[in-house]
DNA sequence: GTCTATAATTTGATAGAC
DNA sequence: GTCTATCAAATTATAGAC
């Protein structure tokens, strides 16, 4: 994978994380990374293998961000899961990617709709084997949409603390 | 307001919790209700200004919808909320209207992104009176993030178990 | 209230030169 | 790997007739 490609999962990552889907065009990529829209299709055929190529990567790195936490001592999974949401908002202020996309996935291409229901599911089957026991995987899912619901809120609010107040009570 | 303008309101809110701001145009509309594109500018101006009074008629109908049900007897107020929630997506497997536009509010037109910070606040202010005592808000703000989430999951994995499992503790 | 017609722009995508 | 040039289609929106 070229450094150019890599730039261009980096942009598109960031603009659906903003806008979604559909609030960005391939033109918006080249003219912010100084190329022309043409060579954006030399990297990425189409647009729907860009969005998929994003979220792949995007699953990929979360699940390692987890499994590195939990090798370096921290014991608590839910701490775990909890800032590496809150992590990414308080960096950029954006949303999950996997929230966006999951959120409009009526109007996705179907091998996008098909990353992201890969990607809520390999986070529940992780977060589930860690807590362990008896109703985990409820109790995974319980934790997920918090945490999920209430970066929505912090998004559409502007506000962190909501994040903060919504999730106080998991940890 | 015509019936058109209200039909108009109708397919938009549909539009909008299946495939977001961006996933549906004048055209779309137009067609499904059998008049051309020109004739819904005649009713809403501006695509924003559509998306806004879609937002605003959701904010009022739901919140009309949980005064009624506390007034028919219903004592818990948080299954009032969830059961609000899960019917809508029961109904027809769409996501919260809040929901959606709330995680792409970075490119929604400045009118919109208003009307969904006043859905959550107004949501939030609502629920915490109903719940009262010390705590409520933030009790408020974890209720709805949960519920929230757990549609946008079930949403994403076609799911509606998803949503049952992951609200299940709180009510 | 609806229509035809059209403007002005943007979009995703392709062909072929360098 | 990037470019110029371009296509075909879609988009939001407006003017003016009926």
């Amino acid at each position: 994978m070229s450094g150019t490609a890599q730039r261009l999962l980096d942009l598109a990552e960031d603009h659906i994380r903003n806008a979604g889907y559909n609030g960005f065009s391939f033109r918006d990529l080249a003219s912010e990374i100084g190329i022309k829209n043409a060579s954006v299709h030399h990297h990425f055929p189409t647009k729907a293998g860009l969005a998929a190529a994003v979220a792949r990567r995007y699953t990929d790195r979360f699940l390692t961000f987890v499994a590195d936490q939990a090798d370096s001592g921290e014991r608590d999974v839910v701490s775990i899961y909890r800032s590496a949401f809150r992590e990414a908002f308080a960096r950029d202020g954006r949303m999950c990617l996997g929230g966006v996309l999951g959120a409009e996935t009526g109007g996705l291409p179907i091998e996008v709709a098909e990353e992201i229901r890969d990607f809520f599911h390999r986070l529940t089957d992780d977060l589930s084997k860690r807590i362990g026991g008896r109703g985990s995987k409820k109790q995974a899912l319980r934790v997920l949409a918090t945490l999920e619901g209430a970066m929505l809120m912090a998004r559409a609010t502007g506000d962190i603390s909501t994040f903060d107040q919504a999730t106080a009570a998991l940890v």
